[in-house]
DNA sequence: AGGCTCCAATTGTCTATACATAATGGCCGC
DNA sequence: GCGGCCATTATGTATAGACAATTGGAGCCT
């Protein structure tokens, strides 16, 4: 069991905040609550809190300032790599509507192929969920997710054909680092026909761990049409502020 | 005109050392100066200079040691998404032989497409290199690049010959910005016959834009295998890069 | 109404200080 | 020598306080 580690101050602040804000409970615009307010909310120091703001702000996350205050800062309409968003939040945010399909749900125990996506031993109890993401009605990304229920137990009985499991695990579970690759495939049959693409096209993929305390969470893999959709990252030599 | 505003005090020393850093007169290993030395030297508190070099830390320039102290970071031989990578360099170092062909360099005033990629108006001039990098005698990515000659004149000069565009662009010139997208596509023909693979294959496309000061300095398109080849990006919650 | 000034809220930076934490290198006992 | 203990050093975090800069909005004047 591994008993949450006393973190700082600064950055449970800024864990905290970046829930909201990933989550979707804080839409864009949303305003943060001012330091001072945080500063009571949290019993602490206002450099404290501004610590977190600030490194906030240079993740892009909250726009700050000054008299106004700090807001949540609306997202470019594109997926970010460096971040870990919401896809229903996302698409939601672009206007279009969104709909969701959980095409499949196994409880087992963790298969040697499972045991290498998820970095588990084998035999560890495992939940694996398909599901397909739509935006105005067409196809926008395959998802396919390994969650280790070992390590999150509540998703057992979280009812993932209501809340993507996306969603419900941004919102429940705090992690503490995340990998992601990039690749590409050529789509076999059943994806080809999941995502309404010619067997054969060119996907972009996204395999995503995410780690609380050294401790793998859930693994995905995001299966977009290539043609349809692209990654972007912006990013300055040694993360110095950036001119917008 | 643009007068030299104050920076604050941290970005100031923040930025010099950034600058003996990048510039190679501090290697890798090299030793930073301590909290305490660096206060002395610039007049101010510790806590100004350990924004600074929390900063840096941060941006994965240097790495910080308790006790021991600041030291120059070596380069990951990881392909991270969010560095500016020397593809010979990061071959290299992976030890296997490394090869490059020039495969086309022609001298041009921009059409209107390559105003598109670089982001300048039609007109202006510039360089446009196709390249072919190999790893271990087997074509690794193929390098689509166009050099804005307006913003680097150097380039005209320089012997992409021998010396991958990359290489000479990474070691002469200072960049301020930079956009990723990344994408997957099918294989054409020609690039499916460069790259020794079939055509149709899935193919990983990383299009990076460089800016200095706002202008824009090279684009170029790098493609790659999709099935041999994948980026990788490791991340914390608010997207401070962990070098690991 | 329109424009002006001024106040106050909020963020941005900086200081001086304090204590916690980690780890190197030497001291000491054996 | 050798092994373990410990002082020292450097970073990591936190605090309280201070002043600067920006700007939204209230209130005042015309």
């Amino acid at each position: 069991m591994t008993r949450p580690i006393a973190l700082p101050r600064y950055a449970e602040i800024q864990r905290a905040l970046e829930r909201a804000i990933l989550s979707g409970e804080w839409p864009p615009g949303h305003r943060v609550p001012s330091e001072q307010e945080l500063t009571r909310r949290y019993g602490c120091s206002r450099m404290t809190v501004n610590r977190a703001l600030t490194a906030l702000a240079a993740a892009g996350l909250i726009v700050r300032r000054r008299r106004s205050g700090s807001f949540v800062a609306t997202p470019s309409s594109e997926e970010t790599v460096l971040e870990i968003h919401d896809i229903e939040a996302d698409v939601r945010r672009s206007g279009k509507a969104y709909r969701f399909q959980l095409r499949s749900r196994r409880e087992r125990r963790a298969t040697r192929t499972d045991a290498a996506r998820l970095a588990v031993t084998a035999g560890t109890p495992v939940l694996a969920l398909e599901c397909l993401h739509l935006a105005a009605g067409q196809p926008l990304v395959l998802e396919d997710r390994l969650i280790n229920l070992a390590a999150v137990e509540a998703a057992r009985d979280a009812d993932f054909a209501q809340k993507p499991p996306g969603s419900w695990l941004l919102a429940q579970i705090p992690w503490s680092e995340a990998e992601h690759q990039i690749s590409a495939a050529n789509a076999d049959i059943a994806t080809a026909k999941a995502l309404g693409i010619a067997p054969g096209a060119a996907c972009l993929l996204v395999r995503r761990r995410t780690f609380q305390a050294g401790s793998p969470l859930t693994q995905v893999v995001l299966t977009y049409p290539g043609d349809r959709h692209h990654l972007v990252a912006r990013f300055s030599p040694a993360g110095s502020v950036q001119a917008s």
